[in-house]
DNA sequence: GTGGGTTATAAGTGAAATACGTAAGTTATA
DNA sequence: TATAACTTACGTATTTCACTTATAACCCAC
């Protein structure tokens, strides 16, 4: 069995000897080499990509939200890890979103990192329980201002307009409302200005931001 | 110190029993009473709300989601935790969204079922494992959609096509943007129709949904 | 430095679409 | 049954669309 190539990159001496220290009693892993700074870990993984690249967040020259980026585009084969002091959602977030596969907070134990690498080099991912619930945080938060945002208050236009308004922002023209729904061009205008009316809309354009908003219509 | 009230509603006498002998001995709840429909649900709290309101999702008459929505505004001192076999996405994220608080599958251990209860009665969360393992993908899927959504390659538009487009979808009619760029009415129209050639596309509609999905505008 | 591509400007023209005020017939509902 | 709400419709004025043509400015390459 192959072992797990991993490459440190940390700006502190001490904190990546530390790293080395814990994991260099697993068989299955072999370090693979360090860096102090994005510019030092592009230069040597350019030889040999690792499995697991172990990112630090705030490094001198750049930040490892912007190495995981460039690393999940140019060595899709490499798995990242982050591994901060930074524990706020927004980190989080933006290293999830640039293709990281597992987040730890420094303060974590040799056998949780353990654990992480193994599940992300299987393609899994790895978040620690501390970061698990400040995701979950978000989670939740994100559900509940989903209901919060689209609709301040109900809306007032009846299902005849609600129809009219759905098939006018999917993009047909009136005569074609006109035509699927078997009714009089003039109609379907009628029931438009009623919509701006009730709505206060002062254009078509703002009509349409409605239906979106109000999820009549998909973006 | 006072036990904390619980009130169980599942369509299925089989499932509340069982749940009802899983809580029985723990002597610092109660089981204020139990419901097999949202009628009878609502008729029952009304007399007395209970402090953890455990739901399943199917219902006969409504379903846990709705009922969970009306109870987090009629109720908010009713905290609700989800009893459900259903673990789809959909269902825990409406479920939260709805004003849920904890999210169990019927699987669930006695143990995980007491934590969750007094979880929530303490004002937290509680997810279990295997519902936190759903939700945290979800997040991960969300954080990556983030970024392909918004713009599928480069805006191929000039300087000028894009603040005519901006002006339009901001809701000016032709001659308003004519009127502030000080440009003939004519030129608005020959922009917009080379816009609408470029991105081939086919309404007026389509154009604003372009803007607002490129950040051009604000919804 | 001349030709070619891109951009910004403008106009003609007929057809198509829309805005807006008004109004009649139909349901709900109080 | 009276009143409000809803759906339907038209006339006229305005606006936009679709397609074509045209000119000046600019940049870039050969």
């Amino acid at each position: 069995m192959s072992k797990i190539r991993i490459f440190l990159v940390d700006d502190h001496q001490l904190v990546r000897d530390g790293i080395k220290a814990l994991l260099i009693s697993s068989d299955d892993l072999i370090i693979l080499g360090e860096a102090s700074s994005g510019k030092e870990c592009f230069e040597k993984i350019a030889i040999e990509p690792p499995d697991v690249l172990i990112l630090d967040i705030s490094l001198p020259d750049t930040n490892g939200i912007e190495i995981t980026k460039r690393v999940s585009v140019d060595y899709p084969q490499t798995r990242v890890l982050i591994l901060s002091m930074y524990t706020n959602e927004d980190f989080i977030f933006n290293s999830v979103k640039a293709g990281a596969r597992g987040y730890l907070p420094k303060n974590t134990s040799r056998e949780e990192l353990l654990s992480a690498i193994h599940a992300i080099y299987n393609g899994d991912e790895f978040f620690s329980d501390s970061i698990s619930r400040i995701m979950l945080k978000s989670y939740v938060r994100k559900a509940k201002e989903d209901d919060l945002l689209p609709q301040r208050g109900p809306i007032p236009l009846t299902t005849r307009e609600i129809e009219i308004l759905k098939l006018f922002a999917e993009g047909y023209i009136n005569k074609e409302i006109s035509d699927q729904l078997d009714i009089s061009i003039r109609t379907v205008e009628t029931h438009k200005n009623h919509i701006m009316k009730k709505l206060e809309l002062k254009s078509t354009v703002e009509l349409i931001k409605y239906a979106i908003r109000n999820k009549i219509v998909e973006l």
